[in-house]
DNA sequence: CTCGGCAGAATTTTT
DNA sequence: TTCTGCCGAG
């Protein structure tokens, strides 16, 4: 450690150099590697190959996890690297959590100062290490979405704008995309600036960061976007990480956006061995800001990346694998894989239902839901997979009235509940007087007659006087400016913020929370609430208080709930679970059903109206997610007629519906309303179906002939047409090795693999040999 | 200042 | 249907 940065936060432990291939702790011969012997070929290949940039192409169910975790604790065992030498990084904070629970029970026995989190989570704990350069305290806040409308409707109304005409929701995702994008006010592009919103867009942007840092605040893009300022801005610092990250492992690489990538990016140039995980058939965050292109440009990126496929699916019946992999064969622009599975018996046909209606809907499925539970099948081997989260209501209605026990997986999260944010904003008010937005929360939570005529009192003093809210009122209430009363309550209000305030660190935090919310009167609130979710909210704030006690200090209490308190509701419980396709990403379930298969709904009816190609592919890829979460069956369902908002609409089944090949499916046309489906459209050329020819018995082939792999990775220089190649000729292909052309068909090519046998491919897979 | 009534809008949401 | 925001009455 020869440079002088200051480096408070890190632990010794996580600074120390050993050399690679010095091992420590662990004599060679007894490595515990046993892990390695249950995996197959390429999964193995993609643990052990730990030098260099890697991409592993994980297909749905090929055991991706299994080899994420193998291969942090392969490096740790080997003695590659020291934990605090590894940086591993996911999207949500379960998948983290899963990471190092599995890896200590490889490893048999915890692991301490590696660095596995969130991107925001880590980003967070970098920022705090290094805030001053990007012009914060180490203390800063991290607003929620709640927070940042507030600031922002502010924003527009000081700049006298019609907040109808640019509603802040919509500004604040214009900012994210920005942000997303690795984009500071200063570097949206002129023309970009001047598209959105009239330019007024990026005035806004430029207020809204200014605004934050006066408040000593961050956003969720903040976090990522003030990391690359400080390592554009300290090139030591940045220094100092880059020699300390010697692996660098991420999972569900489709989803990341631009300034995550720039991020890694910059974070894995002194070792280069980035390994990276995902499916582009899986990546439905386009809309947040995720960036396909950054998996599909992975091996430019990183030039000499290898390239290992996760193609063996272990997950789900060769019906359902055929199925979703036939529907996803009509994207374009795919990585492409051949997803295979073993098995000798097929196992069920994804059975299609066409009903009258939404209730028709949830009668059957929640009919065959009890069905199957009658015949041994747990609860919790089932889910309803839905588009969007208003569609599990009428599923909920009716697995009330059939007294199934159910869970909605992703609804309201917890620290999104108005009765945790009043708390958390009291909590923040009193850990940081200066906090603005939380002063505004709770100033007339419980009511205080405090309203918006007072607050625009307070906001022209501490505007004037360029003091925070907390600060003008206390000055306020010396004063004549506002009426008896009103200052009165604010009085008492400060003076309460300040009490409680002296006691933090005196009192045990917890225990200081609760005082906080029974002496402002909060309690006493939701007490006196007849409202039937009150008691409800009363114990969620118990349970806030109780999660506190965990906490060494207020501040470390706030940072993880702004990035990483979510509740695991109890997962044992056999229940069905219910929740959107997005939710389920990364499940899996032994019966999956699939409703509401209807134009305008799934796809959606913004993703057919707006998004032109790209939305309709996210959302094919959104079913493809859907349709490989099953394991033994999945049912699909499309409504005639369908309520919506009170109004009764009719509908068509989905495009999807014909785009899975006839070969997988079975129609149960319960009412005939519908003819047969998949006459349309269902070219035998996109899909080869189950079982190829008799050649491989008992082995489920699907091709993707579509898949446009290299062809569009590559942005290929040469168009390859089959014209090029004559029957006969021997050509040479990246996946099946050296064969002979047999026929050639507009650009695609029939050819006799030496070892895979014949096949259709792409012509611009192939070259002549 | 607060509350009730009414109009208008309504994806997906890892952090 | 359900939530939000706005306006006028008390």
């Amino acid at each position: 450690m020869t440079d002088s940065a200051p480096f408070p936060r890190f632990p010794a432990s996580a600074l120390p150099d050993p050399e690679p291939g010095a091992e420590s702790h662990v004599p060679a011969r007894a490595l515990p590697l046993g892990f390695l012997a249950q995996m197959n070929e390429s999964q193995r290949e993609a643990v052990e190959t730990v030098e260099g940039p890697l991409l592993v192409l994980a297909g749905a169910g090929t055991g991706k996890t299994r080899v994420l975790t193998s291969r942090l604790a392969y490096l740790l065992v080997v003695g590659k690297a020291r934990p605090g030498q590894v940086l591993a990084v996911t999207f949500t904070n379960k998948a983290a959590r899963e990471m190092r629970e599995r890896v200590s029970r490889l490893l048999g026995r915890p692991v301490e100062g590696w660095w596995v989190g969130t991107f925001h989570a880590l980003a967070a704990r970098i920022l705090r290490a290094h805030a001053e350069i990007v012009g914060l305290r180490p203390d800063y806040t991290i607003l929620d979405e709640d927070d940042q409308i507030r600031l922002l409707k502010q924003l527009i109304e000081a700049r006298r704008l019609d907040e109808k005409r640019w509603p802040a929701r919509a500004l604040l995702g214009v900012i994210q995309r920005w942000k997303d994008r690795g984009l500071t006010p200063d570097r949206v592009s002129a023309a970009e600036g001047a598209g959105a919103a009239d330019g007024r867009a990026l005035d806004l942007y430029a207020d809204y960061q200014e605004r934050l840092k006066a408040l000593n605040a961050a956003d969720f893009g903040d976090l990522l976007l003030h990391n690359l300022e400080i390592f554009r801005a300290a090139p030591d610092v940045l220094a100092r990480y880059q020699r300390q990250f010697r692996y660098i492992l991420v999972d569900e690489y489709q989803d990341s956006n631009v300034s995550q990538y720039l991020w890694l990016r910059l974070l894995a140039q002194e070792h280069r061995n980035l390994c990276c995980v995902g499916d582009d058939d899986q990546s439905i965050y386009s809309w947040r800001g995720a960036e396909v292109g950054n998996i599909l440009r992975f091996e430019k990126d990183f030039p000499g990346a290898k390239v290992v496929r996760l193609e063996r699916n272990y997950r789900s019946t060769p019906h359902i694998l055929a199925a979703a992999s036939g529907l996803i064969a009509h994207n374009r622009g795919r990585l492409g894989k051949t997803l295979w599975t073993e098995s000798d018996d097929d196992g069920e046909k994804i059975h299609i239902t066409g009903v009258w209606d939404g209730e028709a809907e949830a009668r059957t499925v929640c009919d065959r839901i009890e069905s199957l539970h009658g015949r041994g099948h747990a609860l919790n081997s089932m889910a309803i997979l839905v588009r969007a989260s208003f569609q599990t209501r009428e599923f909920e209605e009716r697995l009330v009235s059939l007294a199934i026990p159910y869970r909605v997986v992703g609804g309201v999260r917890f620290y999104e509940r108005a009765e945790i944010r009043d708390a958390m904003a009291y909590l923040r008010l009193v850990n940081q007087p200066a906090d603005d937005l939380a002063f505004e929360r709770i100033v007339n939570v419980p009511k205080r007659g405090l309203g918006a005529a007072s607050l625009q009192t307070i906001h022209v003093l501490a505007r004037a006087e360029g003091a925070p809210l907390l600060a003008a009122a206390r000055r306020l209430v010396e004063t004549d400016e506002l009426k008896p009363k009103a200052r009165g309550a604010l009085a008492g209000f400060v003076r309460d913020v300040e009490r409680w305030r002296g006691l933090v660190g005196a009192v045990p935090h917890g225990e200081l929370a609760g005082q906080i919310l029974e002496e402002s009167g909060y309690v006493a609130m939701l007490r006196a609430d007849r409202s039937p979710d009150a008691p409800g909210r009363l114990d969620n704030l118990k349970e806030l208080v109780a999660a506190m006690e965990e906490f060494g200090s207020l501040g470390g209490f706030l940072e993880h709930v702004a990035l990483v308190m979510d509740r695991e509701s109890g997962e044992s419980e056999d229940k069905v679970s219910l929740m959107t396709l997005h939710g389920a990403k990364g499940l899996e379930f032994a019966t999956v059903f699939l409703p509401g298969w209807e134009e305008g709904i799934f796809p959606h009816q913004r993703a057919l109206d707006e998004g032109g190609e790209e939305a309709l592919e996210e959302e094919r890829r959104l079913a493809y997610v859907g349709l490989t979460r099953a394991k033994e069956r999945a049912f699909v369902s499309y409504a005639a007629n369908r309520r919506v908002y009170n109004q009764w609409q009719t509908a068509l089944a989905s495009r999807f519906v014909g785009e899975l090949p006839e070969a997988n499916v079975e129609h149960s046309a319960e009412t005939g309303l519908y003819g047969r489906y998949g006459e349309r459209d269902r070219g035998s050329r996109y899909r080869s179906g189950l079982s190829d020819g008799g050649a491989n018995h008992g082995r489920a082939y699907v091709h993707d002939g579509l898949s446009a792999l290299r062809a569009a990775s590559r942005a290929t220089a040469s168009h390859a047409s089959a014209l090029d190649f004559a029957p006969g000729e021997r050509v040479f292909h990246q996946k099946f090795g050296y064969g002979r052309v047999v026929s050639a068909d507009g650009d695609r090519l029939d050819v006799d693999f030496e070892k895979a046998g014949r096949k259709r491919v792409l012509a611009g897979f192939v070259e002549a040999v």
